[in-house]
RNA sequence: GCUGAGGUAGCCUAGCCCGGCAAGGCGCCAGCCUUGAAAGCUGGUGGCGGUCUCGCCACGGGAGUUCAAAUCUCCCCCUCAGCGCCA
């Protein structure tokens, strides 16, 4: 949510940034916010006024019993305060809860780096790192690949779960638990907390971590009851210190969140439909912080290094784009994607997406930081970037690392964790 | 799932029976004191609005009774404990 101060304030600077998104929508949703706030101000001026009447005569009341002296009069007049202001207060928190339901679905301020575009097409390369190389002759799809070497059931997994899903046998299921300990490893290293998040989380909370397209877009809910499986664990854990106050000492807080993410995703599917590339249910460790407002743009690019060192050990060529305002969501005032290059498909695809929210999460969580009992409290920012979702990752490692007689290599920085493994090969058994 | 207890400021607690301006402690912040620190002392320490030495709101949420509700009545939510079930 947007800092209503600043829409208040400076509604210039909010309407130039809102419009960098193009989207008459969003300025109409600003004035009309705007309009909203003056009306519940006047609103709440009127019945603060009647209150304080009330409390007022209240007072009286209770001084002239306590001395025996009649209030009759002062009674009369206060039976007529109650329907006043009822119609009153109803109208005011009406016309609040308007304005907050307009106020939220204006999206964040747009950071000055963020290009202008219309859509992903427009996103513009800020770094690439390796050469692209292509596919051997005759590489079929990962999901093929993986088929072959007995190592996925995709036609059983759809009869029992439905598109989307699968089982993964044998190797690749290492490979899937070695690049997570990996990932997590290296953000351990640099200071991350990891954190087995709750995979559930109620409406409420969920609400605030993002917006509400995706409640009917991508959610699963749980039938009777109030809980939606988790989308990725940035969501339990941007919740985690939900209404609480951060002790600013203790930023910024760094935290390695290990999943699985579920996702209904309703929409097209690209080229190798049978296998693990996009799929409702997959793996993945996350990187997430709250920081104090001035250290965002800093700890940004601190998580997209980290995430490119993952790539970089892998030795999985990818580029970096800095995502246009057409593509970015309403949460994030910044985003990098990183996109590992797929051999077999020739093209770089998103494996990485890494967002500075600001303050835009955090208000929403009403999540503040500063000293208990020094006023002047701030709202932190928020930060979420994969590390490694390892759906995507596998596909690129059966892509790039298979050798000519099918088999696939494990990558050298993946070995320590598979016991010393060089290689993949066919599973032997059913 | 059953039974019981509970939800009051960053944290902990009193007030609830019997309605009348939300009390105290801890922590934290500032000042005083001190060579420095601790201790001690003083003040501050929820949200909103405004014509900023003002007002309103806030005791889990909502509705009701009342001139007046943390307090009385009703509905709902959540947490904890015990039991049951259980990797």
């Amino acid at each position: 949510m947007i800092d209503l101060e600043l829409l208040r304030k400076e509604p210039d600077r909010v309407q130039e940034n809102l419009g960098r998104r193009r989207r008459m929508e969003y300025l109409d949703l600003f004035r009309s916010a705007r309009e909203k706030d003056g009306e519940w101000r006047a609103l709440l001026g009127e019945a603060d006024g009647l209150r304080r009447r009330r409390n007022l005569l209240s007072q009286e009341i209770a001084k002239l019993r306590g001395s025996g002296t009649p209030s009759a009069e002062l009674e009369a007049e206060a039976r007529t305060l109650p329907d006043r202001l009822k119609g009153l207060e109803e109208r005011e928190s009406a016309v609040q809860a308007e304005r907050d339901t307009l106020l939220r679905r204006i999206p964040n301020l747009l950071d000055d780096s963020v290009p202008f575009g219309k859509d992903d097409s427009e996103n513009v390369v800020v770094a690439t790192w390796g050469t692209p190389t292509n596919a051997p002759e005759g590489l079929g799809p990962h999901g093929e690949t993986l088929e072959r070497l007995g190592m996925a059931e995709f036609d059983r997994a759809h009869r029992v779960s439905g598109a989307g899903f699968y089982y993964l046998k044998g190797g690749i299921v290492l490979l899937d638990l070695a690049l997570q300990r990996m990932a997590l490893d290296l953000l351990v290293e640099r200071g991350f907390l990891p954190v087995e998040p709750p995979l559930f989380l109620r409406r409420g909370p969920y609400e605030d971590v993002t917006d509400l397209g995706d409640f009917e877009q991508v959610m699963y809910r749980i039938d009777q009851e109030d809980l939606y499986l988790i989308a990725t664990s940035e969501h339990p854990l941007a919740a985690l210190y939900r209404g609480e106050i951060l002790d600013e000492d203790s930023l910024p807080i760094r935290l390695a969140g290990i999943s699985p993410c579920f996702r209904k995703e309703i929409g097209g599917h690209g080229v190798d439909q049978k296998g693990i590339f996009r799929v409702h249910q997959f793996q993945k460790v996350e990187q997430f912080v709250f920081c104090r407002p001035e250290d965002s743009p800093r700890i940004h690019e601190e998580l997209r290094a980290n995430a490119e060192e993952i790539f970089r050990r892998l030795k999985v060529p990818y580029r970096v784009v800095n995502v246009c305002t057409g593509d970015l969501g309403t949460v994030a005032a910044k985003k990098y994607d990183i996109e590992a290059w797929f051999p077999r498909q020739r093209a770089y695809r998103e494996v990485v997406s890494c967002s500075n929210c600001t303050d835009y999460q955090a208000r929403r969580l009403r999540i503040r930081m500063g000293k208990a009992g020094r006023p002047g409290k701030m709202v932190p920012h928020t930060l979420n970037s994969t590390a490694v979702a390892t759906s995507r990752a596998l596909v690129v490692l059966v892509e790039q690392y298979q050798r000519p007689d099918g088999s696939i290599e494990v990558p050298e920085v993946l070995r320590p964790y598979l016991g010393g493994r060089t290689t993949l090969t066919a599973e032997a058994r059913p």
